[in-house]
DNA sequence: AACTTTACTTAGGAACCCACGG
DNA sequence: CCGTGGGTTCCTAAGTAAAGTT
């Protein structure tokens, strides 16, 4: 399985020769490029690869291998540069086609480049391969980063999608233009919401948020369009702002808020509202619901106006009526519409404000807290901080001095002077009656009743209802993260030396607010005071403190289903596309940076193979002290790599082997060209093993160079392109037409396996896999003898059949053959899983599928091979990626 | 300062198991 | 013997918060 990895980017251009490694290995094969399709026997290959690799977790390295073999690396480099220097002319536009082409042989290299390559590898190269096959490397942590986006880039990269959307949107204008006479009409006829809309046209936008998602009243709809269509039809203009009403009643409390809300915040404006459309029948409320479509469009005319003019402080009058359940069908399509001038992230903000956790309940009397063997009454205060040592007791934490050091230190500057007096001794404390009451008390949440459950489950709908949703530009948008972290020890990962620190409990006086100056401000909890309240439409976030262990911001932002991170994320793959027209060019680049007089240069263009090749982390500066000992790409030193002019018949080995993010160990040996080997050497000259690998160099040197060679360029984009690359390289690679779903599945979990390995998203074996593994093994089993059972009675029946020739038997034996053929296929099912799950036993999917792979090429695939998305993506990765569930179309390509 | 990426923890739900009643 | 329902078990998905990048 695993094996793979790599990619290779690098690309030698220059020297074909050297060979660069750079393969990616198929999932547990490499595959080379040129073969691909034919590979698919590789392929299969690989799977026996994958099993080998459960041991990965002892050495990368090994994994590593299996994706070097194919190689041919070298002649893939060969090609690629060949390629490269045809097209590198080629502008970032470069019709797709073309670039696919590049890509492949990048990735692969192998495959498409062969005939090419061949030529070059007879001579020189075969040494390269070799080397670069070796090298397997196992990526680890890549340097991730940002990916930040440029805009330009986005929007150059985006052109062509855009294209297409304005198409559509043109459309959808025709219509609006239609249904805008309507709703003037409309408009006419209740007075209440013209009223609001007109405020908006007249001078400004006036923007309505509804509760909901839904762009209810968007304004494309003409009149006759029902109400479901409505809700689909996102609406082409930035914020349309519509009014829900839907259908769905809130809870009477609820509503109230919400009116009390919008009356308010309209009152400035307008007031009228109506908010009592949710009393109001259905069908009052579909006309109603006509007309705020009306309204929108409205209120869209008059956005547009305002662009014209000028944005200034728009008023946006919100309506709220928070809706609760809302069965959202209703989806907006934010993706369809056009983007707000830059650095604005909305117009009109409303929420809630995060949620504080409920303050601190004493402990029952029954529970003590003993000292030095006698019960010791502490103030609540000091109690509580005991609560939080006391669930940590049976965890490895306490058995870190760090830990202990930290927490006494910070748990005595709660305490009295009295109890700072007595306590002393943490080896005294004895906290065994806490942790057994927290024991017990989540005992007792698990066994609650299932009235109390479902009581629970309503509250906290509740609260999510009224806390988890904000109003921005006219669209309920769900928040991320509207809980205020709970006070409690730090955790920090791996050797943090402020781990066991006490996390202090915040109040609203440390919370900074963001919203509209037009929304309803958020309320601080009775008795308290928001630290800030602030009108910033340049930053996401709805609040943000300052946490006391490390003085960082925490912020509260939306939800990933959101329109502002799904943008975000968009652009972040445009980028990386992006690149895919540059990437030839810019490895020319650093190829021949390696010959450079300056050291600084030399530096820089090693530590950008790296990240190429290696999809190694930018690697921050970071403050020693202050955080685990963890480095990336830039932040090396001398004593995380060993050079060897020769190992295990490889000549210029590098050996990795540090801690990167999260103290996640990166240990892998890497065949690299001479040059850079040479330069290695060069710069651990003189050097101490703590001194910096890269002394001249740091991420933002490295990003600003990236930053010349393409707009929006930066280190961690390359993680992004090589993963999307890999994923989309492997499916075509893997996937076979006439396979089942559930071979295809299969093959879809090793493409994505091969990027994880790629990134180096590896896990711990899980500790029951053993468990698991035996029972899946057994009910294979079991399956087996049931089948042959089956096919004994099958048999019987059979021959009776022919024997009698009755239509009863007949009938048996029809029913005994499908029986067995259903086994059959449970059977294969079962097969399918044991492989997957065995393949996946120390790789971690997830991580890859949310931040690096482009989901468009996923849900072009399923849609290729009519694979259903629920097989791949879960209820929240569909709701993240519904921009690219809806965008994609077969044919997408990366 | 503002975000993205990441691992880990916990809640929730589906699958499973077993006793009991028809 | 089968179906039902309650209780468990197991696994996934959601949530939390730390640790990166720009």
């Amino acid at each position: 399985m695993d094996g793979p990895v790599h990619h290779g980017p690098v690309a030698n251009h220059t020297g074909i020769t050297n060979g660069g490694s750079e393969h990616v290995l198929v999932n547990g094969h490499n595959s080379s490029s040129d073969e691909t399709k034919r590979s698919k026997e590789g392929s299969s290959s690989k799977h026996h690869g994958s099993s080998k690799h459960s041991g990965s977790s002892s050495s990368h390295n090994s994994k590593s291998k299996h994706g070097s073999s194919h190689s041919g690396s070298s002649l893939n480099h060969s090609s690629k540069s060949k390629e490269s220097s045809s097209s590198s002319g080629v502008p970032k536009e470069s019709s797709s086609s073309s670039s696919k082409h590049r890509d492949d042989k990048h990735k692969h290299s192998s495959s498409s480049s062969k005939s090419k390559d061949s030529r070059s590898k007879s001579s020189s190269s075969s040494k390269h391969k070799e080397s670069s096959r070796s090298s397997s490397s196992k990526p680890k942590d890549g340097s991730s980063s940002s990916s930040s986006s440029k805009h330009k880039d986005k929007q150059s990269s985006d052109s062509s999608k855009h294209k297409d959307k304005h198409k559509s949107s043109h459309k959808e204008s025709e219509r609006r233009s239609s249904s805008s006479t309507l709703k003037v009409e409309n408009i006419k006829q209740e007075p209440k919401d013209s009223a609001l809309d007109f405020k908006v046209k007249s001078e400004t936008i006036t923007i309505k948020t509804s509760v909901k998602d839904e762009p209810i009243g968007d304004e494309e709809m003409p009149l006759n369009v029902s109400t479901n269509s409505i809700k689909s039809e996102p609406p082409k203009r930035k914020f349309v702002p519509s009014d829900d009403e839907d259908d769905v009643p809130l809870s009477m409390r609820m509503a109230h808020v919400k009116r009390q809300k919008i009356s308010a915040s309209h009152a400035k404006s307008k007031h009228v509202d109506s908010d009592d459309e949710d009393d109001i029948p259905l069908s009052v409320r579909t006309q109603k619901i006509k007309k705020e479509k009306h309204k929108k469009e409205h209120d869209i005319s008059s956005k547009v106006k305002k662009k014209v003019t000028n944005t200034s402080s728009e008023s946006v009058s919100p309506k709220k009526k928070v809706k609760k359940e809302e069965p959202e069908d209703h989806v907006w399509k934010w993706w369809e519409e056009e983007k707000k001038e830059e650095g604005v992230k909305w117009r009109y903000l409303e929420h809630r404000g995060p949620l504080f956790s409920p303050s601190y309940e004493p402990l029952p009397k029954s529970v003590h807290f003993k000292y030095d063997g006698s019960v010791m009454k502490l103030r609540p205060e000091t109690e509580e901080v005991a609560g939080f040592y006391a669930r940590f007791i049976e965890h490895d934490y306490t058995t870190k001095p760090a830990f202990n050091q930290n927490f006494v230190k910070d748990w005595r500057k709660v305490m009295s002077s009295e109890e700072r007096q007595t306590i002393t001794d943490l080896s005294k404390c004895n906290f065994r009656e806490l942790f057994n009451h927290y024991q017990q008390v989540s005992e007792d949440r698990k066994n609650r009743s299932k009235e109390q459950k479902k009581k629970l489950k309503e509250e906290n709908e509740a609260i999510q209802n009224e806390y988890g949703f904000c109003t921005m530009d006219g669209y309920k948008q769900k928040i991320g993260n509207f809980r205020i972290e709970p006070p409690g020890l730090f955790r920090g990962r791996g050797d943090h030396p402020k781990m066991g620190m006490l996390k202090k409990r915040l109040m609203p006086e440390d919370v900074m607010i963001n919203c509209s100056k037009d929304s309803e401000f958020p309320k601080p909890p009775p008795g308290h005071k928001w630290k800030e309240v602030r009108h910033d439409n340049s930053v996401t976030w709805l609040a943000s403190w300052t946490e006391n262990i490390q003085g960082q911001n925490k912020y509260v932002m939306l939800n990933p289903s959101s329109k502002l991170k799904g943008e975000k994320d968009w652009q972040k793959y445009e980028t990386a596309r992006k690149l895919k027209n540059h990437v030839e060019r810019i490895r020319a680049v650093y190829r021949e940076d390696w010959k450079s007089k300056e050291m600084k240069t030399r530096q820089r263009a090693v530590a950008l193979y790296f990240i190429d090749k290696l999809a190694l982390r930018a690697g921050n500066e970071k403050e020693e002290g202050e955080t685990a000992d963890t480095v990336g790409c830039c932040s090396l030193r001398v004593e995380h790599i060993k050079l060897h002019e020769e190992v295990d018949g490889q000549e210029c080995v590098v050996e990795f082997d540090f801690l990167g993010k999260d103290s996640i160990r990166y240990q892998n040996r890497v065949p690299v060209e001479k040059r850079v080997f040479k330069n290695l050497q060069r710069f651990m000259e003189n050097k101490r093993k703590e001194d910096d690998l890269f002394d001249r160099l740091n991420t933002s040197i490295l990003n600003k160079h990236l930053q010349d060679l393409m707009e929006g360029l930066t280190a961690k984009v390359f993680r992004t392109f090589n993963a999307s690359k890999t994923l989309q390289d492997q499916l075509s690679l893997l996937t076979k037409a006439e396979d089942p779903i559930t071979a295809k599945i299969l093959s879809y979990n090793r493409a994505n396996r091969a990027v994880a390995l790629l990134c180096n998203h590896q896990r711990a074996a899980p500790k029951t896999f053993g468990q698991q593994m035996d029972r899946l093994t057994e009910k294979i089993k079991e399956k087996k003898l049931v089948i042959k059972a089956a096919k004994k009675d099958m048999k019987v029946a059979k021959h009776e059949y022919k024997d009698t020739g009755s239509q009863g038997k007949g009938n048996l034996y029809e029913k005994k053959k499908k029986s067995v053929q259903r086994l059959e296929e449970q059977l294969t099912k079962l097969e399918v899983q044991a492989t997957d799950k065995e393949e996946n036993k120390e790789i971690a999917l997830g991580t890859s599928k949310l931040n690096y792979l482009d989901p468009r090429i996923t849900v072009a695939w399923c849609k290729k091979w009519d694979v259903p998305i629920e097989k791949i993506y879960n209820k929240t990765q569909r709701d993240k990626f519904r921009w690219a569930i809806d965008m994609a179309t077969p044919d997408y390509e990366f």
